[in-house]
RNA sequence: GGAGAGUUGGCAGAGCGGUAAUGCAGCGGAUUGCUAAUCCGUCAUGCCUUAACAGGCAUGCAAGAGUUCAAAUCUCUUACUCUCCGCCA
């Protein structure tokens, strides 16, 4: 949530903004409601204070025993436009609060500038892409052959979007997520298993609210989202609460499943494990001191890279320019994984700094000093499983058709190839 | 699902129709030569005036509605927390 009295003041910065993420908002309209606003607020805290002081004559004339019919005939009236005024307030209040919801954080000024995604810039690759000396297959080959994922059955049981995974395929998925939850658990991230419904304020809180509900399942009967990602609840832990200072960085690590609805993209990535409405991910979630939140960044993307590292997988870093930059987030770096069968990278994880963005919004604070202000948060996935096992099956498949496993997954899935 | 109790500032805690006591912590200042004490101020949000310092007014007692000249206080609705009962993995 960007503040009212922020926009007002620095409108050419945030009409700016707005244009760099390639959107159109009218904020002339969100001013002018701004400025009714506050003239309400003008006349009717002037018939407030007029009400206060007869209010109070009223009362030390009944404390004398005299009349004061004249008195309480003319508050009244006072009373009742009051209430009108009060009415408009409202209204005006509501519009504009709706109106705040839907603009999105302003890009730290280290975005790079951009029209679309092809102005990402990348700023680091690690690995190296394999060499095969043999015909390679694809992860959907692969894991049928191996017995690892049944889409049928996962879409006669649910429908496309559901995988299965069976077995080795079952235990591959798992061993993944303990892996994760205990490489970032030795880096004193705080272990969170986290409730996977949850209400609408939190929703709010994190962005995906109001502008993205389509994207999000509903349960209408009891007014709750399923998560599509962890970040929410986790979020959500220090709503309305003030934490101390010397508390922060505080760093939490939570596996989830993730439900998404991924409405508008039909027919994309539509086999496979590629995109999905149920998936499986790690986040990483850190509540910092707004004057290092940067660095934190820095060493949030750096938890997330370690994982790939240790999986031996090739990928590479983008920084988002502003055009892509997602809602909520001021800054977001997303890693990519190299796919061989499709010659292209594949995204895993996003790290994003937020700024005071959710904090606003879920009134999360912390003392400093002697003033309450709002902390910055942060995330990044940890990694998001299902690209991370097309990767691992397809990077680590062999001439026999065998997948080795992983060195660092083998004590965690207790076999060293699935043959 | 049923019954009861509760929700007041950063925290603690009073007030139960006349407009938020008091304590603790924090911040600023004064004073005293001693790791501290004492005193004063400040300590939520919004609006207005001001270049700024500062000042004025309003709002704020879980949320919303109602009664009233006046609501933390009375009435209704909702949310959440706790306790007990029921059902259940």
């Amino acid at each position: 949530m960007i503040p009212i009295k922020f926009i007002r003041e620095n409108i050419e910065l945030v009409k700016e903004s707005l244009a760099n993420r390639n959107m159109d908002i009218d904020l002339d309209s969100i001013l002018t409601l701004d400025n009714s606003r506050r003239n309400i607020i003008k006349s009717v805290e002037a018939l407030k204070a007029d009400r206060n002081y007869y209010s109070r004559k009223i009362a030390k004339q009944k404390q004398k025993g005299e009349d004061s019919t004249a008195q309480i005939k003319k508050m009244q009236k006072v009373s009742s436009s009051i209430k009108e005024y009060d009415l408009e307030l409202k209204e005006v209040n509501e519009k504009l609060n709706q109106l705040l919801l839907f603009i999105p954080n302003i890009p730290h000024s280290s975005v790079p500038r951009g029209k679309s995604e092809d102005d990402n810039v990348v700023i680091k690759s690690w690995g190296e892409k394999p060499n095969f000396s043999f015909q390679h297959k694809d992860h959907i080959y692969l894991a049928e052959q191996h017995g690892l994922v049944d889409f049928k059955r996962g879409a006669k049981i649910s429908g496309s979007g559901y995988p299965l995974y069976i077995d080795k395929g079952a235990k591959l998925e798992r061993a993944l997520i303990n892996y994760m939850m205990d490489q970032h658990s030795e880096n004193d991230f705080t272990e969170i298993f986290p409730p996977f419904l949850v209400n609408e304020s939190s929703v709010l809180t994190t962005g995906q609210l109001p502008k993205f509900k389509e994207d999000m399942y509903y349960i209408d009967k009891d007014d709750m989202f399923c998560i599509s990602t962890a970040e929410i609840p986790v979020t959500n832990i220090h709503k309305n609460e003030i934490i101390n200072r010397d508390e922060l960085p505080k760093k939490y690590v939570a596996y989830s499943a993730c439900f998404r609805r991924e409405a508008g993209s039909y027919g994309k990535d539509t086999k496979g494990l590629l995109r999905l409405h149920q998936f499986n991910k790690v986040e990483l979630v850190k509540f910092v001191d707004p004057s290092n939140s940067y660095e934190e960044l820095e060493s949030l993307l750096l938890n997330a890279e370690r994982i790939l590292q240790n999986l031996n997988l090739h990928y590479r870093i983008i920084e988002l320019c502003t055009a892509d930059l997602s809602f909520s987030a001021a800054k977001c770096y997303d890693i990519e994984v190299w796919s061989p069968a499709d010659q292209k990278y594949l995204e895993v994880s996003s790290c994003s700094n937020f700024e005071s963005f959710q904090s606003r919004r879920g009134n999360i604070r912390y003392k400093n000093n002697d003033k309450l202000e709002h902390i910055h948060t942060l995330n990044g996935s940890g990694l998001a499983t299902p690209r991370l096992f097309v990767a691992i099956l397809e990077n680590y498949q062999t001439e026999d058709g065998g997948i080795d496993i992983p060195e660092v997954l083998q004590e965690y899935i207790g076999i060293k190839k699935i043959c």
